[in-house]
DNA sequence: CGCAAGATGCGTACGGTGTGCGCTACAATC
DNA sequence: GATTGTAGCGCACACCGTACGCATCTTGCG
């Protein structure tokens, strides 16, 4: 038996390639996006993602080009949680804009590790489905009845509001994640030594006191929209004239 | 003289640490600003941060505990920039919110790797810059008549705002720089290829085609203040109630 | 059926990273 | 002058992204 151990070892020993699941580019992207929820972007390396595809690491990139590409494929794939919206009729753009921006807030909070990118990408290195959540709102507006030079202002002007603040937020439930605290947890566990921090998500809020320590993420909910209704106040504004 | 000139060698040959200027926090925080500026975020390594200060990589860890530190000490660094608004009278509010605003994104244009971060931190890890202007904001605010409990969510709108723009514009700006192009070559080169991607930046405008290609900064410019007057539009609106 | 050609995965290796540890050499104090 | 704290450094470790070439499997064609 050593004898032909050398040039071809026996059959069963021989290293089979163990069956794998084809490790296609759709199952790195969501391997990749699978483990950017988990455990944040500085966790993503192209080993540990290997390995959790019971592949090496240089094997994926026999699929994507490096790892910024991946990242990029995560973005928009996380894009496609999205559904744009049906139609677009005058009277409810108010309404279906602001589904579109409580959506997209709720995706990035989701998977926070999509904000930095979100900024980063600006809208450059767009991806199809990012594309096609742009474009509608675009409609939205056109709808709305903006003249064709001043729709994709305001659909900026929306986008940068809703961006800033969930990147914001987002940073915050990170932080609280790696803490490994619940969110009121910390909040409460933040006031003592506050009073020289008054910043936006752990001041101390004057209203109702029940809210105020059982429901943080109420308040945060709160946050959003009052920006956002005065956002589109500002922009509807313009359509008055 | 030469008699206690110690044993080992020459006063001349030994080797004398080289005069070097202190290597303080401050310094180190400034030289990182600098390579911040000039090759982006992904440039900076402790390595190559030492070398430019004369150092090892490992000495600056005496005087910051590690690179994300390093990091945030570099962001209120630029914070520093900012001058906080001087007094809060209620008819200027929105001059100088405006000019707050403006100021802002001028610092975020200047120094494109601080988006990213400015997210990521969220404000959570404030440092005293940041902070100063932070409360300046805040008392404009608190000075235009928002009560008690809105001004906070008012001025965090605004800031979204500002952050989400001025990301976006950064990345862009940033996207530019790596290839090397002025911003009108690399607008006049996409142009083409465009028509498959109706983004911010890049759309073809319908308006005056001579502004169109000659000033792309311009038109960011215009696109900023746009929905910065939109923003506080619809904030100033609260008031008159 | 046999064989050539291409696609796919992987082992190895290279140059880079952040940073912990313990040693040296200087500064200031007693 | 002796002592003690400390700034800086060299080394080392574990990890990273990824280029390259080889082994293996799949597929199309004669």
């Amino acid at each position: 038996m050593p004898a032909n151990e050398k040039p071809t070892a026996s059959v069963w020993t021989r290293p089979r390639r163990p069956q794998r699941d084809q490790l296609t580019c759709e199952h790195i992207v969501a391997a990749a996006v699978e483990l950017l929820d988990s455990e944040g972007i500085e966790a993503l390396s192209m080993r540990k993602l290997g390995s959790r595809l019971n592949a090496a690491a240089t094997s994926l990139y026999r699929h994507v080009a490096n790892k910024d590409e991946l990242i990029q494929l995560a973005v928009d794939d996380v894009f496609g949680e999205l559904e744009p919206p049906a139609g677009a009729e005058r009277p409810q753009w108010r309404a279906t804009v602001t589904r579109i921006a409580a959506d997209l807030r709720a995706m990035t909070l989701r998977h926070p590790w999509i904000a930095p990118e979100l900024g980063q990408i600006g809208l450059v290195h767009i991806g199809p489905n990012a594309m096609r959540v742009s474009s509608g709102l675009l409609a939205q507006f056109e709808a709305a009845g903006f003249p064709a030079d001043e729709k994709d202002r305001a659909a900026g002007t929306l986008t940068a509001y809703v961006i800033g603040i969930a990147a914001s937020e987002a940073a915050y439930l990170s932080a609280i994640a790696r803490s490994g605290k619940t969110e009121q947890e910390w909040v409460a566990g933040l006031r003592p030594a506050s009073g020289e921090a008054p910043q936006r998500h752990s001041r101390p809020r004057e209203g109702d006191p029940v809210q105020r320590d059982a429901h943080p993420q109420q308040i945060r909910d709160d946050d959003f929209f009052y920006g956002l209704d005065r956002v589109l106040d500002g922009l509807a504004a313009r359509l008055d004239t």
